[in-house]
RNA sequence: GGAGAGAUGGCCGAGCGGCUGAAGGCGCUCCCCUGCUAAGGGAGUAUACGUUGAUAGCGUAUCGAGGGUUCGAAUCCCUCUCUCUCCGCCA
């Protein structure tokens, strides 16, 4: 959510910005609804006014025993009207918060113009490509081969986009994942929490996956509306919802290691091999919560964070900053890390860090307390894949791949892969 | 799933349908007193929105949430959520 103050001061600078994301803001709807509200809110203010002071009065004149019915007289016909007036404010306000909840938010000014990711700009990269003397197979086929990944069986308990893993590669995986929590929070501080992977409507509202996306949710149950995390990034940036933090006690540094569920709904065709794109997939994602004037900082802060797994797991990426046109609903800024895929011959996506600055928090009303003001102000908040483990997998099996269709592990994984250094097929 | 108890400000805790945005205490801030410390005295101490150029001020709302009764609700009624205790069931 916008900073309510941006729309009504500077509207148009605002829909300049937001046509830059491809939203068009309607300005004239906007401010038809904004104008009923104005006159409503105060209607009705003055009217509450009005009752307030002659209930007084009869509380009053009551306790001197004297008459009160033509006070009563007086406010007669009163309560109908308030009662009238008050469902038509309801109603407007029902709209604007709609509008207002469906507005992205605003890319910082150091964010590329651009309509695609075909605009966004690399920054820097890290590792060579190694070159394979032998024809390099894809994850799948070496998973398959080896007898350790299974699409058919998945697909018979699930259906697509799921995948059953065996052995030494289940262990493989577990181990990425292991590794990233564990070199996370000891070398860069974070906090390891456990969190919900069911969450509630309000909790999918604060991060900004509702109402917008709702579709791209799975819903799990009715009675009480469940829906499965997209991303850990909804129960660790919604611990701090609806408090007022102290300022010492920033900045907050979460890191939990989650499964994640998709529909992947606007995606068919796309990534249908593999597992690039599932339904059901892991991740370990951190979290920031920090004052103001820290979230750029800890944006670039987060995004080394996040390479320093790419870079100990030794598999060349690179760094792009997201322009304008593919950045999240809620992101002000995004650096994406893309890892290199030797079967696709390119990088792919493997980490996404944002900082949402207050839009966020505005939502889940998390607040810190300035020092300088004295008041509660919106905290900023960071998200970002530290890293996304599945793809993770994918870039180690490719990457470490031998002639004989073999995997080497990783050096820095050995502590979790209990003396396992070569996927063959038959070990596990 | 069954039975019961509860939810009030940063915390604890009062609160007969009317002068209660909320007693009292703790904590915190400022001031005074006191030659250190301790003790004591005084004032202040929620959030959001509206009004205003911005404060102050004023107005409105908020006592778990949402409805209702009433001229008027923290207080009465209904629904829901959460917490706690006991029983059952389980990892």
């Amino acid at each position: 959510m916008l900073d309510p103050q941006l729309l009504r001061r500077n509207i148009d600078q605002l829909a300049e910005k937001l046509r830059a994301r491809g939203y068009t803001l309607d300005i004239d709807y906007y401010q038809g609804l904004e104008k009923q509200r104005k006159s409503l809110q105060s209607e009705i203010e003055s009217m509450q006014e009005q009752r307030n002071r002659i209930s007084k009065q009869i509380g009053y004149a009551k306790s001197q025993g004297r008459e009160i019915q033509p006070i009563l007289d007086s406010v007669d016909t009163l309560g109908g009207q308030l009662k009238t007036r008050k469902a038509e404010l309801g109603n407007v306000q029902q709209k604007l918060t709609v509008l207002l909840s469906e507005i992205p938010n605003v890319a910082d000014d150091s964010v590329p113009i651009g309509s695609d990711e075909n605009d966004n700009v690399e920054i820097r990269r890290w590792g060579t490509p190694k070159e394979f003397d032998f024809p390099v197979k894809d994850h799948v086929d070496l998973g398959e081969s080896l007898k350790l990944m299974d699409y058919e069986t998945a697909s018979k308990l699930s259906g697509s986009r799921f995948v059953v893993m065996t052995g030494g590669l289940a262990r493989l995986h577990r181990a990425l994942a292991q590794f990233m929590l564990d070199f996370h929070v000891r070398e860069h501080g974070y906090t390891e929490v456990n969190v919900p992977l069911l969450v509630n409507q309000q909790t999918l509202f604060g991060t900004g996956q509702l109402p917008k996306f709702e579709d791209d949710q799975f819903r799990t149950s009715d009675d009480p509306p469940y829906y499965l995390i997209p991303t850990a990034e909804v129960p660790l940036t919604n611990l701090v919802a609806g408090r007022i933090l102290d300022a010492d006690s920033l900045p907050l540094r979460f890191i939990a290691h989650t499964s994640c569920f998709r529909k992947e709904a606007g995606s068919y065709g796309k990534d249908t091999r593999g597992m690039i794109r599932q339904h059901q997939f892991e991740k370990v994602e951190m979290v920031h919560v920090v004052r103001p004037d820290q979230s750029r900082l800890s944006l670039d802060q987060m995004t080394g964070h996040a390479e320093a797994i790419l870079q100990a797991l030794e598999v060349p990426y690179r760094v792009i900053v997201l322009c304008t046109g593919d950045m999240g609903f809620s992101a002000a800024k995004t650096f994406d890390l893309e890892v290199w895929i030797p079967s696709q011959n390119q990088f792919r996506e493997i980490s996404s860090c944002s900082t949402v600055e207050g839009f966020q928090a505005r939502r889940m009303k998390a607040r810190w307390r300035n020092p300088a003001t004295g008041k509660p102000e919106p905290v900023h908040t960071l998200n970002g894949s530290g890293v996304a483990v599945g793809r993770a997998l994918v870039a180690v099996m490719e990457n470490y791949q031998n002639a004989d269709g073999s995997i080497s592990i990783p050096a820095v994984l050995a502590p979790w892969m209990g003396g396992l250094d070569r996927l063959t097929g038959t070990a596990g």
